[in-house]
DNA sequence: CGTCCTCTTGATTCCCTTCAATATGAGTGG
DNA sequence: CCACTCATATTGAAGGGAATCAAGAGGACG
């Protein structure tokens, strides 16, 4: 049984045999977290890098005020920078949302695997500029998009990234861990208004968050209010609209 | 006299004789663009690393509703991510602002180049990782900055960045090449809004822009409304309050 | 069973957008 | 050199969307 690394990176490049193996090999070494631990904080000095094998993370930042951005989840399968320890010192620090297993590669081992294989090092760095086109596209939805547009954009973000990466049959339903809360951080709003922007969605038949999870009624419409084009997360796979 | 690239890449890690020929070699072959032109958009097939050597560009999104989002701002000295090539697409456009002289880099030419310098690697990662940095510290300036602290952490950011790369000394005054309706575009509000703001700054005798240009008049209070820390810049090298 | 966290909904306030009009300035052609 | 045009900048007024304040309900957990 691979893990959700493995299936992430096979999705990103054509990986060899031993590719797996090495992969698998060097995530052996994992940790357990409980929820809501910070795995390294802003200032600290770089270490290895993080990657989640299941369970949930977010990267944040703290503001002055007290407030707080997250500035994007880490899912089962997703890695930081593979040379965030070219750094003299984090600029943002990330902490786990729900209990995960994390795996950690020290920086001799990673070097060491991207000289061994190709396509490995094809597979991180095709992860790496989907995760700056995240960035991107959350610039754009914090910047042009509305509220309703906003939450409805990244639950088909999330939705598609778990499907990439679950392996599983595609389905209207999927966890999402996340209190509203955390989602009025990671949207740069208000846990009220985060709680009608739900409503209203859930009124117009597009979806419903309970129970932490998500449950896409209307694919279609959920992506034609967020304004949805699934092309920056660089996936050549089924799309969300096509899938049902 | 070497090229602004060559400067940038200096100050993030120590490059010998060589690397610096070689870099200066490699952009050798530049174009001149007039301002306003597309050097790639949305869509199309990711070609050679862009290097600008002079002038401002920016990378944006357009939305179905016609709306613009700039997700960066491209001065002398920077470059697009160095394995670009490996995705299928473009998820986003690049534009010259001004007028702009533009260095290409052949895929192949890049590898070559990674192959045969470490340093130069590190530099160019190095790089990639603030631009990233740059990435997240917009998207908290959009979730949960006031306008006012927007434009002032912008302003912040554009003039370090400027510091950095000039090499020019210390001024209060740095040329600003933008119009209002792009940085509303930038900062995701209405033009209307971002004069008044600027206008506010004014007032509150931090900051002024006028004919194209940005004058600080009090660093130490832009920095403090802007709630700037310049930590995610990644410079070790003198901080805009203890220039003066 | 009490406590705390999350969710939900209402009321009020205000920041920012939108609409509108005018001013300023650069570039163009007569 | 001066009208003309168009982009940009500036300011006012009005409306709306979202934050804030406040209170209650539901649910998890020790």
């Amino acid at each position: 049984m691979v893990n959700a690394f493995v299936r992430k990176l096979s999705g990103l490049a054509d990986l060899a045999e031993e590719d797996v193996a090495t992969l698998v090999a060097s995530t052996r070494q994992t940790r357990h977290f409980p929820a809501r631990r910070d795995l390294i904080r802003e200032g600290d000095r770089p270490g290895p890098v993080f990657v989640v094998l299941s369970g949930w993370a977010c990267r944040y930042k703290i503001l002055p005020s007290g407030t707080r951005q997250i500035t994007s989840f880490m899912l089962p399968g997703d890695s930081c920078d593979l040379h965030i320890a070219i750094l003299d010192e984090m600029d943002h620090s990330i902490q786990t949302i729900t209990k995960a297993a994390i795996a950690t590669i020290s920086r001799p081992a990673m070097e060491d695997m991207l000289d061994r294989s190709p396509r490995i090092g094809r597979a991180l760095y095709a992860a790496q500029l989907i995760d700056e086109a995240t960035l991107r596209a959350w610039i754009v939805s914090m910047g042009r998009r509305s509220s309703m547009e906003r939450v409805a954009h990244l639950m088909c973000e999330l939705y598609v990234r778990l499907q990439g990466v679950a392996g599983a049959s595609p389905s209207s339903t999927v966890e999402l861990p996340v209190s509203q809360l955390l989602l009025a951080d990671a949207l740069g709003m208000s846990p009220v208004h985060i709680n009608r922007v739900i409503r209203r969605l859930r009124e117009a038949g597009v979806m419903e968050i309970s129970r932490r999870s998500l449950r896409i009624t209307d694919p279609v419409g959920l992506v034609h209010v967020a304004g949805f084009d699934e092309n920056y997360l660089h996936r050549r796979l089924k799309t969300i609209a096509t899938i049902y």
